[in-house]
DNA sequence: TCATTAACGCACTATCTAGTTACTTTCTTA
DNA sequence: TAAGAAAGTAACTAGATAGTGCGTTAATGA
């Protein structure tokens, strides 16, 4: 019988153990498999094996899958709305304002399009799982006030028209760049052009914010 | 021991074959089903079950779960092209036609909400089966080129200005529309309203339709 | 009427999947 | 430093779930 300890062994590594460090891992593994399969083609399995966590964190750290995928749903829409109060278009020319607004949207799409797999999957299930979050009701009013406040400066200075409301005309630009994107595959081939090329990705922003700025022109 | 035939026993029905039926029941159980719960979520034995069908007759007519799931979808894509079609907008006056196409889509998406959740799912899929459908290739060049003649008519007339891309156009007509009932569940949330009540579903259209009109005036 | 074809149904399986049980290992603090 | 708390692991289970083998029954046509 030998030595169990070989001459050239490393020394064991000892497990690090960081609750916080293995959360963040197991989010970020989540919120790529649920932005590529949905929440019902997502698998727990895959999710752990992507965070270098076992399973049992999961359930550990989140309750249930539903759980973990509310707080990824959760942590997606923080993102996006503390990223576009970093924008501070309070202290920006309304016009200006507005055309920053239409492609900080358009670009946040583009760069994160998980966020709109996740807010897809969210709706296919009615939103049961934003329903319950209290954080992204506080965050969406700064959000909807931040373009009131943009279009009650323009009508102002009279560079918009008045009676606008801010709730639509926030869908409308949310719109006209989520449906670009969201759609992007079958998009391609219904308009049989490759819609995330280079130049249709410009010529679409452009389009788009020339939507926006004619509908509050005066 | 008594007799195997009960004296109430209605006739035992004979089996009635049907194939053309049997498939239509089919088709219109997964429509739902892929509708409500995704191609990934969506299950097999609840389809054959609610279509009254064995199970075994989804794999004789249409070779998988996602063979079924193609036809759905292309079903779905004639569907919409095929009423579009019905409007004749060809014989409308431009700007009417275009208010009148404006209209059709948010009705459309509103009374078929399936059509989003499918479009949704096969994007999810990243367009994999839509990629071998002929058909809706077809389809689709018709429907760009009709929106094409709205524009060039209202060009010439003068009640449209030159240089708008049909292709854009088209993209936005659709996007103010889908957006608006693809997110309603998570919109009502973030917006704090019904985004489905009757006046919210009335002020959104006419919102849509001046939208589409300023983007196209002189 | 008989044989062929097509529609239909039962019961099964291999595999997957969310969630759990029962542990071991590392860290913290009294 | 001892003991408890917290982090981490492996192996398992019960129930789904897509897909199938094979037999049965109704229509068709010669």
């Amino acid at each position: 019988m030998t030595t169990d300890i070989e001459p050239t062994a490393p020394a064991a590594k000892p497990r690090i153990r960081d609750a916080e460090a293995t959360k963040a891992r197991i989010l970020d593994a989540a919120k790529k498999e649920f932005a590529k399969n949905g929440l019902g083609g997502g698998r727990v399995d895959d999710i752990a094996e992507k965070a270098k966590a076992n399973k049992r964190m999961i359930y550990h750290y989140f309750g249930s899958k539903e759980g973990l995928f509310q707080t990824v749903l959760e942590n997606a829409y923080v993102d996006i709305r503390t990223a576009e109060q970093k924008l501070k278009l309070d202290h920006v020319e309304p016009k200006q304002a507005l055309e920053k607004l239409v492609r900080f949207t358009f670009d946040y799409y583009l760069k994160n399009p998980e966020f709109i797999t996740l807010v897809n999957s969210e709706n296919l299930h009615r939103a049961k799982h934003l329903r319950k979050s209290e954080v992204v009701k506080v965050y969406s009013r700064k959000f909807v006030s931040m373009v009131e406040n943009i279009l009650e400066r323009g009508v102002a200075t009279g560079v918009f028209r008045a009676g606008i409301d801010p709730v639509q005309l926030n869908i409308t630009i949310a719109a006209i760049g989520y449906y670009y994107m969201t759609n992007r595959f079958t998009g391609s081939i219904v308009f049989e052009r490759d819609l995330m090329a280079k130049d249709a990705l410009e010529e679409r922003l452009r389009f788009n914010i020339d939507t926006i700025l004619r509908l509050v022109a005066p």
